[in-house]
DNA sequence: CCCATTATTTTCAATGGTTGAAAAATTAGA
DNA sequence: TCTAATTTTTCAACCATTGAAAATAATGGG
């Protein structure tokens, strides 16, 4: 920490021990928050009295348990209180959710737009906004907590020196922001690998599957792209690119990549190296592999040797990057999104001829490999649990209680 | 965040907040701290005054600035007040130092200790507390802050089901410190790997040469080993495995390695790889590559060509690693250390065919590739780094103030 | 030599937070 | 109706930071 505590932050984290609790526990009792958080009756009692009136908790009523003494009160998380807004934003398309904090988000919204996939920061700020302030209906009495962008490329963070490739990330949340006049809330630029990863993280987690502290997401669909999330926070790097494992060798010698090397993961597993190896490059279109892949699928099931041979390959590749995540940073959890979830049960053998070796070698060590559970609205599922649990983790955002009742709408970066 | 917070965290905050400013800036006044810090005037007066009741902080005088006003009277951090001790202990020998908070350490003592690699715990800890006891003279008024003992292998963290391989932390902590009956202290046991990483980083910092906020280590010397520093922390990963990157595959069809697998970074940066690669296999003994290394080292200055091409060769894998780093975790900073640094100079060519392609593309990344400071008392420096960092992160471990004095001496694993 | 000025440090009442014990509330069972 | 049991609230106490005022200790000028 580098800056002074005082007892407003002392609040401000023990209002957030106790909403996580009733957010996490269900309907429950005051004293089931003072034993599960460790804080006293007292200071219980008025913890949620402050979040009751910030709007955010309501008692639901009294529990009918038929035991004796005084019946506890249950209390509830009060979901359409705050709204988040999750956006993401592909070479294409703009795509909005938005959902209370229940954790059940509605439907997405899709428009399309007609920016570059790097084009001028304003049109693509304006297009955002428009997309925004179409869907999401200003409503009385709900707090708009977060807009969470998610964006289809690489986000760098606030540096003097821009790299000049990718999404200037406070850049662009402030120019969304001023658009934003109406609603105005706090914005956040993220990379959409990132909230993806996310969204399977917390999925893993809601299943009862604990996906530990270090989980590894790589998915293949538009480009290669990847996440490291670690103790539950997503892991940026030095400058945001971590997880952008599209590039990385994964043999000394290999095919020549876009990128100026050689042996990238992206030469074996993106959907064009795929669709190249196994002979289905003509089908596709420069920006519409449907058919190609649909083919590919097909000639899957049928166990046609050219599609296996392809997917033998890409997974051999793969299994090596696994390899090296795990090596490096001891993820016990290797998530594959994109096509790479369709296509695991012919990647598996590629990938157990790397893995199998080094299990023989430390025999208990359970990393696991699975496919993800959401398809290709897993950013905005992320981007939904980030605002989430922005909220969570401070509720003197939301007005109502004796603190600060949610004033900066500036933008900002880090999730 | 899981306990709640009280007015005691926010003391041991703001202590800490205060010793840090402090023992960074030099000696400084009361009002310096106060800017610094963010810190009111009232509230450093206090604080410094629990810093000095435990004997932390001194008042070392009033400047002669000459300006009007009433003098400054400057704080001076009292290095000897606090001892941290550092073990090192590797395949063969147990090295102790010891350390005030100046930061300077004093020489390694070195003995030799006949346990296996993997030997029992009962009579490694025995051997560890003998040479702490013998090294580490009793003295009054200095608080024995922690004892760090860095083992040259894996370690593992509390998991109830232990992969079988390395060092079981709390364990052997705990056993250690029960054979520390006279002085005890809390005890941690890390990786000797993370703890050099740790002490690269900590000179970097120091030379004013900001390392950023991830920095990835690698070292070849008995062992191939590495380590993620993450904001200033290590990484330790799901098993505390992570930065065990000797088995990370650099290509998909290399030579066989020990472990079963093929294409290991082990298999071209080991000591034993490099050395066959240059034809002095023959001469290395099976403990001691002492005589083969010196004959390398002549042969690179004399340019002979296999030494060149076996360090060539090393490099190109070590670039492959590095640039799996960089995509993966997105390290502004590469730091080599063991036999890498001195190798550095004809190991670079073969790196760069790996980092200038990449560089092409984002050019303006400024990744460092850059030897390590320390030899091999590196990991002694950075266990001292991290014991002090510990004292400084709370300082209410030391007995003197109103909070608590110092209670805590179980075995713990956290770094 | 004395006094105004200036800058640092300390003191003190006020505020806000958690805590522990006691009191109030509310129901089941005798 | 009364007692026991359990949850919730109230209240005095304590501790930490804060802001303003007071104390401290030098310099520079008359």
């Amino acid at each position: 920490m580098n800056i002074p505590a005082d007892s407003a932050a002392v609040r401000r984290g023990n209002l957030a021990l106790v909403l996580r609790h009733i957010a996490d526990h269900g309907p429950c009792a005051r004293t089931e928050v003072a034993a599960g958080t460790g804080l006293v009756h007292a200071s219980v009692t008025a913890l949620v009295a402050d979040l009751v009136a910030r709007g955010l908790v309501e008692e639901v009523g009294a529990a009918v348990t038929g035991a004796r003494g005084r019946p506890r009160r249950l209390l509830r998380l009060v979901p359409e209180r705050v709204r988040t807004t999750a956006v993401h934003v592909t070479w294409e398309h703009i795509t909005v959710m938005t959902a209370g904090l229940a954790g059940s988000p509605g439907g997405a919204r899709q428009l399309a737009h007609h920016q570059g996939p790097f084009g001028p920061r304003e049109g693509m700020a304006d297009a955002i906004a428009a997309a925004v302030t179409e869907s999401v209906p200003a409503a009385p009495g709900v707090h708009h907590g977060r807009l969470v962008i998610a964006m289809a490329g690489p986000v760098t963070d606030a540096r003097a020196d821009d790299p000049g490739r990718g999404w200037h990330a406070p850049e662009l949340a402030a120019l969304v922001a001023d658009r934003l006049s109406g609603q105005s809330c706090p914005v956040d630029v993220v990379n959409d690998a990132n909230m993806a990863a996310l969204a399977e993280q917390h999925a893993l987690a809601a299943a009862g599957d604990d996906p530990g502290g270090t989980v590894a997401y790589v998915k293949s669909d538009a480009g290669v792209a990847g996440a490291l999330i670690i103790n539950g926070r997503i892991h940026h790097g030095s400058y945001g690119l971590a997880g952008e494992l599209g590039h990385i060798p994964v043999t000394l010698d290999g095919p020549a990549c876009r990128c100026g090397a050689t042996g990238c993961l992206t030469t074996y597993i993106s959907t064009r190296a795929v669709l190249d190896a196994a002979g289905l490059g003509d089908l596709a279109a420069p920006h519409d592999s449907g058919a190609a892949l649909a083919e590919l699928g097909r000639r899957l099931q049928s166990a046609e040797p050219r599609a296996l041979a392809a997917l033998d390959r890409a997974g051999r590749a793969l299994g090596a990057a696994i390899q090296s995540i795990i090596g490096m940073v001891d993820a016990e959890r290797i998530v594959l999104g994109g096509h790479l979830a369709e296509w695991l049960p012919w990647l598996l053998p590629g990938i157990k001829v790397r893995m199998d070796p080094r299990r023989a070698a430390f025999p208990t060590l359970p990393v696991a490999v699975s496919p993800g559970v959401f398809g290709p609205d897993a950013a905005l599922h992320g981007a939904i649990a980030a605002g989430r649990a922005r909220i969570l983790a401070d509720p003197t955002a939301v007005p109502g209680g004796r603190g600060s009742g949610g004033a900066s709408c500036a933008g900002s970066a880090g999730i």
